[in-house]
DNA sequence: AAGTGGTCTAGACCACCTG
DNA sequence: AGGTGGTCTAGACCACTTA
């Protein structure tokens, strides 16, 4: 190709660094428009669900290259936020259209072929957050939360045991009979009925022993060896929003990981 | 810019979709490229730590641009393969150089500050492979493997038991002796001395309970529970290379997993 | 046929590291 | 100063979907 005259610099683009600055400070044009991108998606100016503008509408909104919202796209997909199908459009990431299993959920029988598990509801109510999970929602010890304790069925046989909770500002209206009703994942009637999105979470695993009211909960003898999965999920901006204890029964299934 | 005549097809490019064909047959010119480094890197062309040539240079060796090959090695990074560092070069990744702790051990101390652990080898020998342990490392029952066993300490207390089966023909020469001389992770060891190198970890983890032997090992009552981590490692082409069964007591530590 | 994401190029320039 | 990875552009063309 010809040789053409500089390219003029971008307008938004160069963010020079920033020299007496106590911080890195620099930020790529691409990941600028990825910030714009995540604080629309966090208004919900586009649904859980939904396509949004297509590559070459977005560059032309933000006056930059197809290249560089498409990188700023890679990434947002990489972290799963949008989901992008050739020839359809990108879409905005949801929970309730997981066909296979829940998105977050590691456990597979033994014999690898994942079956899809019934929900049981044993109890749901309003109370005021314990100071430990006031700590971990980062919000105020005697707040109110909601407390939710359900079992997961395969076969018809109880296999894990939750107890979740949920900072009640965010979540009211949450009853037993809404949890009931609704079919489909948890975590995708989060999305529709309250707005709330999770979007990454981090687990935190042990062996414990099973209590009285755990082993009856899981028909188990007290003193089984059930596996301790504490799961604090984030919504956008890196806010917590729930926070999950879930018992285990590892007699025929296995928490799957993979390593790399 | 100018109009330019169509770009000639790339030489190698295209390769259109052939179309009586069973199976889906198209694969882009960055995905050749990242096949062709993968076999290179297998080859062991650039050996771990070592930097492979510049984008620059590949892209003329491969008669591509810099951005194809720039997606290439993208994706080997994103693997885990390759790692990139700015101004200096594209070098081959290496379990050696861990500084903070074992890139596939995931137990965490409660308090959540990575301390390193130490090592306490039990015994090492060589055996036939029983026939679970064939299976899993994709060789016949009966032929030679080598079993391990040993500890991992946390401040002087033993916290995980490990037991691990390599295929001895890979392996060979493999001693206590050897391993107890080795300073450093035991991967960097595998890497550097057998020129296995392991990419990618499958594990299953379950609750169990200690058993006589195992409670000995790890100085707890018989029944304590404990997080048993199976874990099977593959190196380049899939091919497993590593059957490992860790029993972690979690009184103090735990497995940390992150979801997204 | 039109629209969307996906690939590829050639070239310019920037940020970072090392002589 | 020179090399390496990192960003950005403008434009062409390909693959996939839908109408």
């Amino acid at each position: 190709m010809p040789a053409m005259p500089p390219v003029l610099p971008h307008p938004a683009a160069a963010v020079p660094t920033e020299p007496a600055d106590g911080t890195p400070a620099f930020s790529p044009l691409y990941q600028q428009i990825k910030g714009l991108l995540t604080r629309e998606l966090q208004a919900g100016v586009w649904k859980p669900g939904e396509a949004i503008p297509s590559e070459l509408e977005l560059a032309s909104r933000f006056k930059v290259s197809q290249g560089t919202v498409r990188k700023a796209i890679d990434e947002l997909a990489a972290e799963n936020l949008l989901v992008r199908r050739q020839g359809k459009g990108t879409f905005v990431a949801t929970h309730a259209e997981q066909q296979v299993q829940y998105r977050f959920l590691r456990l597979m029988p033994d014999d690898g072929v994942p079956r899809d598990m019934a929900r049981r509801l044993v109890d749901c109510q309003r109370l005021r957050a314990p100071a430990p999970v006031a700590r971990a929602l980062d919000c105020r010890s005697g707040d109110a939360v909601i407390q939710m304790r359900r079992l997961l069925l395969a076969g018809g046989r109880p296999v894990v045991f939750d107890e979740i909770w949920l900072p009640g500002n965010l979540f009211k209206g949450l009853t037993a009979e809404r949890l009931a009703e609704y079919k489909g994942p948890m975590y995708g009637m989060f999305e529709a009925e309250f707005g709330v999105r999770m979007i990454r979470a981090e687990e935190k695993i042990r062996a414990v022993s099973a209590d009285a009211s755990s082993a009856q909960m899981l028909s188990l003898p007290v003193g089984s060896p059930l596996l301790s999965v504490e799961r604090l999920s984030f919504t956008y901006g890196d806010r917590p929003v729930e926070l999950r204890r879930g018992l285990y029964n590892t007699e025929q299934h296995f928490y799957r990981n993979e390593l790399n």
